[in-house]
DNA sequence: CCGGAAAATGTTACCGGTAACATTTCAGGG
DNA sequence: CCCTGAAATGTTACCGGTAACATTTTCCGG
């Protein structure tokens, strides 16, 4: 079997398989790319028999629109992707269903992107992203390389900045201060006689803060407290043996302030298997509210974030956005909650 | 402020902020945009004075290329979507986890959708999907809609499906038989003396096929296996409930095998805190061996499957297509074992 | 100082859609 | 039967890059 090239690149291309275009489908209708076009768009602009006749040729064909062309020429390409920082992270589970929901409605599609905890990889994946113009960004927590900054205003896209505070964001933010929320916890604690607490936290930037801002309220009263941190993102195992090393080191502490709900389920788990009853000889409280907390034995003390509210804001921010309207504000802190329960 | 329209497009559009092209880089630096193109993707080709005072303006501009256009000239698009029915579900973690790091070795992107266990979503989100003309799709399960089938096929575009066996993939597969793994677990209880199991399962198609082939077994021994479901993806919650509900229903129950780490830990919770005791009078068996099964209190036995090495090899299989090699195999069954813990 | 190959850069024609404006078709009133 | 405006369809020119081939520069040995 000769090949023979031909000169025109169009029928060079024809000898390989080729997956049908816009032009493919017109040729073989008999009418011009643009009625094809507005079949898939805007439908009510065509005469009956035409759109019959266009559909039919779609379904033989099995003919996919090529989104990257269309949104090329349209500039808009119905697209939003949202950066989390870890995709098991159950926390942004519920922004992101919230997110896609509303998106959804609006006929816009959602992709997500892992950083990892990593800001290096966080830039490249945030450059890449932009690179596909989608039509909003949604990012866990706030950006911090300049120059990411800087072609993110260049590239002209909506961002919406989430899970964090910042003075000067990008664009539009929904989030909640967290140092506000080591300072809730400690004072939680400290209303409870807590007075030897400790702290097992995630190293990431977010529960690094929140860590900072519980041991600020405690030395203010002159109480230091012992930290062990676990690399994000934090497995159960890390709070068992978190609270296993504060335990050891010091012996007498009466509270755990912990990074995340995995890490305070096992401490609780570590604290029973040692017969240290919680809450009375040990106070425990965690960070997230995940469902699993409720059904643990004794049900979880946790730090509650709003996560689909977070979600539907953002999105709806976004959605404004592209509708043309000028957002209500820019900013908002949805705040955040302690859960009250048996372990704390 | 009087907006005179002017012919030209490009003036046009100048006059409202616009984000920079390789047109203007190119005119800033005075070569053409077949030369800034190079700098970016084979500097080698360019003198190093050339390519000095390209990047110089590149960084002061903030420019991002726009890779929708890219895509679409060159046919590639360095992106490789994947779907999950669930962003929470900790299984795929570690799939997608590899497949990101193995990608992005090769210069991919990866960007994951998430279906949520409903298959008209799924069908709606793959169209769009392949709209985007990515360079590979990796897929959690096997499609069964004809007409998606189809345009994946038509398409052109390399497919993964994982997590699941068929005799007729689309393309290439990696996975593992869900039957087999619920008669080894059914096999591996009777070994134990287990007489009268029960099951507590997610609702989602693949759970089921698990669930059945478990039941098929001591069907065949004349025994009938109770069996509770709950709505995918299943919290911890549900393996108490669901546990609850069966010790009401049948309080001699002896085993459960649940279809899910979440759910069996959950069993496992209900248990303890009914007094019964794991595995004497109650033998546990979950399903995906996720890290907290170990650290729960006893052990938690789990059928384990080697998620990373799903997504590895997907993540190969798609990068060998990428580079023109024909694949060895285009389908892999992993297997499946069972970690033997202390619960069963 | 010249020929010629390699290196550097340029030209042209697309990729597959959509926007904006132009043209044709058709129904109904005068 | 013509006129008119709305409905249906077409034309042209892009969107912002890259492939393929063409041309100019540079560098080197003879």
């Amino acid at each position: 079997m000769v090949k023979k090239p031909s000169k025109k690149p169009a029928e060079r291309r024809s000898a390989i398989a080729k997956t049908p275009t816009l032009a493919d489908i017109a040729a073989e209708v008999g009418v011009t790319k643009i009625t094809v076009s507005r079949a898939l768009n805007t439908p009510d602009q065509l005469s009956p028999a035409t759109l019959e006749k266009v559909r039919a040729a779609i379904k033989r064909s099995g003919y996919t629109p090529n989104l990257l062309a269309g949104s090329l020429s349209s500039n808009r390409s119905k697209l939003v992707v949202a950066l989390v920082p870890s995709i098991s992270g159950a926390m942004f589970t519920a922004t992101m269903q919230q997110v896609a929901e509303h998106l959804q409605s609006h006929g816009y599609q959602l992709l997500i992107g892992q950083t990892g905890y990593d800001d290096a990889r966080e830039d490249a994946l945030l450059e890449a992203v932009i690179g596909r113009r989608p039509d909003g960004i949604i990012l866990t927590g706030i950006v911090h390389s300049a120059q990411v900054r800087q072609k993110l205003r260049a590239a002209c896209i909506p961002v919406v900045e989430t899970w964090d505070l910042t003075p000067k964001p990008i664009d539009m933010l929904v989030g909640f201060s967290h140092p506000a929320i080591g300072k809730a916890a400690a004072e939680y604690l400290y209303k409870r006689d807590c007075r030897r607490p400790a702290i097992i936290s995630p190293d990431d930037r977010r529960a690094k803060l929140r860590a900072e801002a519980f041991s600020a309220v405690y030395a203010a009263k002159k109480y230091a407290v012992p930290v062990v941190e676990a690399p994000a993102p934090t497995p159960m195992g890390d709070g068992r043996s978190g609270l296993a090393t504060l335990l050891r080191d010091h012996p007498d502490i009466d509270g755990v302030f912990c990074g995340s709900d995995n890490l305070a389920l096992g401490a609780l788990i570590e604290a029973k298997a040692r017969g240290i009853t919680v809450p009375q000889q040990l106070k425990i409280i965690g960070y997230g509210d995940q469902s699993y907390g409720k059904d643990a034995d004794p049900p979880l003390t946790s730090v509650r974030i709003d996560g689909a509210a977070i979600g539907r804001l953002a999105a709806e921010m976004l959605m404004a956005r592209a509708t043309g309207q000028p957002p209500r504000k820019k900013v908002v802190d949805i705040g955040f909650s302690i859960a009250e329960r048996a372990s704390a």
